[in-house]
DNA sequence: TGTTTTGTACCGACTGGTCAGTTCAAAGAA
DNA sequence: TTCTTTGAACTGACCAGTCGGTACAAAACA
């Protein structure tokens, strides 16, 4: 083999880590760290665009990183490079659109307090228009969500965007709009359930329905709105 | 082979049909069609019980044929002979569970008329555990029923399935319990999706808890008892 | 009655193709 | 100079589907 002088057999420079930062270079040149600032970043982004959006038609298991480099426009040994595996590559993406959305539902969740019903109500509606933005996502997120390979991102959804429900109900209950001894965890993965597989359901077949209206529709479903 | 004169090549007797009973010789012979008394609806059976576990486990894709046969305790021409392909077993497998789900709740829906909201309750409890007792099937028809390649089956999902819960809010409608304009349609889906995320979660977090303790809270989130 | 034929159901080694991951030299960017 | 990307060839494992063959029960026949 002619590797030069790269260590010991095992991997060269291997890059691909879980790091979300650059490698940051082991010679620990300073300067290097902070390096070419966004570059590999949006190549990343590309990436997980692409992933999702075959992910989401296909599965995980079918869909070939060749099929992911073409689709984001890069090479295949970038793919490789920026992330390692293809298991690296999906864990990623995985807990990137988790962080986003428990992103924008903590936003919501920190306006102005009103009522915990009228918050409930608003993070329904972030999370319709967060996977009314980002289907594809919605789509991996819903049929990945059990497998046993992801747990930990799982146990990332439930602490940080089911606990966003939950904290509400809870808020809900205090404030003596829901019983006392009402089973919130249970409510919160309900409610998530339930918006999940209408934004879905809205994007694939009734795309022309306004957000809005789902929303209302939802909202008078789960609280006492519903009587005429 | 030994076949005497079977036509060309082609394929041979190619028994893996879409066709529930057996084959039912060509040759008219009257006794043949019962056959070996239901044999082989009991190996497809355990194909179909085989593949939603390991699927549910890891997805179509990740699943091999070789897996199943094993699980089931067939060998992989077996599977072939019954179903020609992957793809059939898994097409018959999504079927076969509709339609089961199908029937359980249109039971539900015949029984003895009472309140739409009573109905509603009943359908949701009646879903609860059909899942619970079918979790992989759940698992799998939640994790593929978006994909493009089995809207078939997504189809009859909506006509059976979706519909039953469709005409129970019609009626609630019909009898004032909800606005005159309400969209059951959109409803009709959140509920199912709903019970069909908490009966896996269930599952999966917190066997022990008694379904009717779900279906409590799903009721009480549903309609107006919410109030304390 | 005993014997032969027929068709169903199943078996499992084998094949042809596919795909994740590797390697590497060279080019582009910062 | 160093980091990042490119592109193409290669490998080794893995897998859907095939096919020659067996087992056996119920006709059909003698």
């Amino acid at each position: 083999m002619s590797r030069p002088a790269d260590g010991p057999g095992e991997d060269r420079g291997t890059p691909g880590g879980e790091a979300e930062e650059p490698p940051a270079g082991r010679s620990g040149g300073p300067g290097a760290v902070r390096a070419s600032g966004g570059r590999r970043a949006e190549t990343r982004q590309r990436l997980y665009r692409a992933a999702a959006d075959l992910i989401a038609e296909q599965g995980f298991a079918a869909t070939t990183v060749d099929a992911i480099a073409e689709r984001a426009g890069v090479a295949k040994g970038t793919v490789f490079y920026n992330f390692g595996s293809k298991e690296a590559l999906f864990a990623g993406l995985l807990d990137h659109g988790i962080e986003r959305l428990a992103g924008a539902l903590a936003e919501v969740a920190r306006g102005p307090a009103t009522s915990p019903v009228a918050v409930l109500d608003a993070l329904m509606l972030a999370q319709l228009r967060f996977f009314d933005e980002y289907g594809p996502f919605a789509r991996v997120l819903l049929a990945e969500m059990w497998r046993a390979a992801w747990q930990d991102a799982v146990l990332r959804l439930r602490t940080s965007v089911l606990a966003v429900y939950e904290r509400v109900l809870a808020d809900a209950v205090a404030a003596g709009e829901l019983r006392s001894g009402f089973d919130t965890g249970t409510a919160a993965t309900a409610v998530f359930g339930m918006v999940l597989t209408v934004a879905i359901e809205r994007r694939a077949l009734r795309p022309d329905q306004p957000v809005e209206d789902v929303h209302a529709t939802l909202a008078e479903l789960v609280h006492r709105r519903i009587s005429p």
